[in-house]
DNA sequence: GTCTATAGGCCGATAGAC
DNA sequence: GTCTATCGGCCTATAGAC
């Protein structure tokens, strides 16, 4: 029992070391660059164990992918459920590093079914939530549904975010502080409170 | 001279199949697939006409997005120079075909500097042209550059319809119906000339 | 659960003949 | 400009010993 308790221990630091591992190469060089041999390199290990732990490459694409969605859709859970949810979830959605990975799993899920599949469940649920926040928001400040959905909201800000961040991380930022300026402004009428004073959208990283 | 001739027309018609075997595969398969190989298979020839003809891989990569820039950026003009920009604009902006390939070029562009160079210039070119149609929308509608400057509105634009059309090919359409309903409405106020009971954003294919 | 060994395959790119 | 031939490399995945 010790023996078996010991060796689970074992196999479940070897997973963590190979997701985390595949998470990196995933950031710093696309999806593309991910393999058995590399991924093995990265967490020391030997690429067979690859195999052993995930089958297919596949395979491996898909837990990380469930890993790292299940802790995202945690903490926007929280971010949604704060006395602050617009500002929370705005300040998410231009972060970064965030959208980083969740452009290697889009990317990939144009040519992966399971991935595919995966991304288009996760992303309805995002939206639902925020929805909901929206929706909550918009009866808070007097705003009918057929003036604007909440849905629609939910969608504008979910891609004005989401194409924010992807041209910045190409190197496009033609527009992007007035845009800013421009939603944010619309934001703060719609209970964001954040001072005027604050930079917006630069979450400190440790 | 006539066998030179010839020889360039020959030349030029190997490349073409080239760059259109390229394209096809970046489609279908996404740029991943791209291989010398299999390039040269779908254009009926040998793999190493590929390197003779463009280089490296890199090179090829590098070709096609000219060739493709150009060709949108050409009719892009023309759209910006009708009688009903935005309405042309818009609809160029959620077309599903144009925006696949551009997808792949943007997960190329995160990995290869030479893409990413490129792909930053190509954008900030377009979103002049477009901002320039836009200032001069909402100057006809007399809209201050401070309620809304021009900029802005075609961050916008260009956000949220790419967004549209990035979940749309991954199977997302929570919301879209509304959303586009709901931009289309704004937009008909800005001069959008088509009648409500056209269908919208739905380009035929031959 | 991890090791060695290996099958079987696709890749980019170049050399040299024609 | 296109051909044949080929080098050297990285890939996924499995078999079988320990």
């Amino acid at each position: 029992m010790a023996s078996e308790r010991r060796s689970s221990e074992e196999s479940a630091k070897t997973r963590t070391a190979i997701l985390d591992a595949t998470e990196k190469i995933m950031r710093e060089k696309g999806y593309a660059a991910v393999s058995s041999r590399r991924v093995a390199a990265v967490a020391g290990l030997k690429s067979q164990l690859v195999h052993y732990h995930f089958g297919t490459m596949d395979d491996l694409f898909l837990a990380l992918f469930r890993r790292t969605e299940e802790a995202f859709f945690t903490s926007h859970m929280r971010a949604s459920a704060s006395s602050n949810p617009l500002q929370m979830l705005w300040d998410r959605s231009i972060d970064a590093r965030g959208n980083r990975l969740v452009a290697e799993f889009m990317a990939l899920a144009h040519h992966r079914e399971a991935i595919r599949t995966e991304l288009a469940r996760a992303a309805k649920r995002i939206r639902n939530v925020e929805t909901a926040v929206w929706a909550r928001m918009l009866e808070e400040h007097g705003i009918s549904p057929e003036t604007c959905p909440p849905v629609v909201a939910s969608v504008l800000m979910a891609g004005i975010s989401r194409a924010l961040a992807t041209e910045a991380a190409l190197g496009v930022s033609v527009g992007h502080a007035e845009t800013l300026a421009f939603v944010e402004r619309y934001l703060q009428q719609m209970g964001l409170q954040r001072r005027p004073t604050e930079t917006p959208a630069r979450k400190k990283r440790p």
